[in-house]
DNA sequence: CGGAACGTTGATAGCTATCAATCGACGTGG
DNA sequence: CCACGTCGATTGATAGCTATCAACGTTCCG
C-alpha cells in the first residue's frame, strides 16, 4: 500500500471534516430510481444493499461497514438494488475523495486506495457468491461470522473476539438465504457448540478454531502494482 | 456513454492489433498463487472464475464472456480463485488499456468505459448473489438463461434467440449451486414447457415472455456522470 | 397495559441432494 | 473396424436439509 503524501493526507482531513448525514434505521440511503446522489463513505453504524423480488422475497447483497462507500466505482451509478440502514448510520460525503481519485497523477495515494476498495468490494461478493452457492446453512453462518470479524477489526470494532453485531435473525435470513426459523435453530447450534455467544446484539467467538473448522474464511489479500 | 477521440480510437486499434493468447478448454487462465500476470480481454470464447472448497465442492462465480476482462480493477490483483477455459479462449494484452485509464485526462474516454465494465462486472456478481440466495433451481436456470442471452446479444453473438451455450450440466450445477441431476431434471422441466431449445451445444429461448414471468431479469443500467 | 418487534418451538411439507445404474456419443488403440 | 474407456446426459429411488405454518414467549415502549 502506497504511503499518503503529506498534501493527500491534508486533503483527506479536509475531505473527512465535512458535515456528517444521518440516517436512522431502515430508512433508504439509496433509492432505485436513481437519482444521481453524491458518493458516501459509511463513518459509523451498518447498513446493507438490498434488492426485492416481484413477490416480496428478499435479499440482503452486501453489508457495509464504517469505512466502506455504497458505490465503490468512479462516477458510475447503477440501479435495480437501494440501500438500507440497520442501524444510525453516519456518513460523509465522498465527492472530493472522488475527483482527487480521478486524478492519479497528482493524488496516487488516493487513487490506489480507491482502487483498491473496489476490488475489496469485489472480493466480499465473490465470497457471498461461494457462501449462498455451496455452503451448509452451518456454514455460511459461520462463515459470515468469520467474515463480519474480519471487516470489523479492521476498523478496529473488534475487542477480545467481541463485536457489535446488530442483525436481527429476519436479516441474517436474507442475508444467508435461509428462513428466520433455520436462522434461529443454526444460532442455538452454534450457541450449544460453545462456538459463539450471541445477546443484546454483540457477537463474541469463542472459539475461532473451531469456527475455523467449520468454515474457512480467508480475508480477501489484495496487491497493488506500480 | 462519452465518445471516444480518434486518438483515443486509433489508441484502441493498436491494442487490440497485439497477439491473441489461446487458452485450451479446461486450462486456467489465472491461478491462485498470483504472480503478476498483465490483464487480459476476451476475444472470443467462454471462461468461469472458480473457487473451490476444502472437500472438493467447486463454486462457479462468474461466467466470463468475450468482451470481458478477467480482472476488472486497475492494478489490482487478489488471489483466492482461479479463471478456468470452458471453451477455446482468445485473449488479448489489456496492459496498454490499463495504462491509458490511468490517465483519465488524457483518455477520458477509456477511463470511462474501463470504470463501467468494472461496474458491469459488479451489478452481474450482484444478481448472481439474488439468485443463489433467493431463487429456485427453476427460476436460477431461466435468470441465468436471461442474463446470457443478455450479455451474448451485447456482443452480437445471439441470432434470432439462439446462442452457442457450452456449459455442460455439471458447470451448470456448479454455476447454480445445484447438483447435476437436478440441473438435469430443470432442463427436462423447461424444455417440455416449450420455453426453450438445448441442444448440440446450442441455447434458443422459444418463449421470451414466458421465460421472464418464470424470472425477472433486468439488464443492469449503469449510468456515468460527468 | 396493550401492542409491536423479535425470538423460540413443534409439526409437517417440499425442494433438492445423494446414490446407483443405464445410455449415448466420441475418441483411441489393437 | 470394433472393443473399450471416458465424459456427459438421463432416470429411478431414497434421504435429508431447509421452508412453511402456527403458536407462544419475551422484551421494550408509548
Amino acid at each position: 500500500m502506497a504511503a499518503l503524501s503529506a498534501d493527500e493526507a491534508d486533503f483527506l482531513h479536509r475531505a473527512g471534516a465535512g458535515a456528517a448525514s444521518l440516517w436512522a434505521p431502515r430508512s433508504l440511503l439509496e433509492h432505485t430510481p436513481g437519482e444521481f446522489a453524491s458518493p458516501r463513505y459509511i463513518i459509523s453504524g451498518w447498513a446493507a444493499r438490498v434488492r426485492e423480488l416481484r413477490d416480496g422475497r428478499r435479499q440482503l447483497v452486501q453489508l457495509l461497514l464504517p469505512g466502506e462507500t455504497l458505490t465503490p466505482h468512479l462516477n458510475v451509478r447503477q440501479d435495480g438494488s437501494t440501500v438500507q440502514a440497520i442501524t444510525l448510520v453516519r456518513t460523509v460525503d465522498g465527492t472530493a475523495i472522488r475527483v482527487a481519485a480521478g486524478e492519479p497523477s497528482k493524488y496516487p495515494g488516493i487513487a490506489e486506495a480507491v482502487a483498491l476498495a473496489a476490488a475489496h468490494d469485489r472480493a466480499l461478493l465473490m465470497e457471498q457468491v461461494v457462501r449462498l452457492g455451496r455452503q451448509t446453512a452451518h456454514e455460511r453462518m459461520v462463515n459470515l461470522m468469520l467474515e463480519l470479524h474480519y471487516r470489523c477489526s479492521a476498523v478496529g470494532l473488534v475487542h477480545d473476539e467481541s463485536f457489535e453485531f446488530p442483525l436481527t435473525q429476519e436479516a441474517l435470513g436474507d442475508l444467508l438465504g435461509l428462513s428466520v426459523v433455520h436462522v434461529n435453530r443454526t444460532l442455538q447450534l452454534l450457541r450449544q457448540q460453545e462456538l459463539i455467544q450471541l445477546k443484546h446484539g454483540r457477537l463474541t467467538l469463542l472459539n475461532m478454531a473451531g469456527l475455523a473448522e467449520v468454515a474457512e474464511f480467508k480475508p480477501p489479500r489484495l496487491t497493488y502494482a506500480n
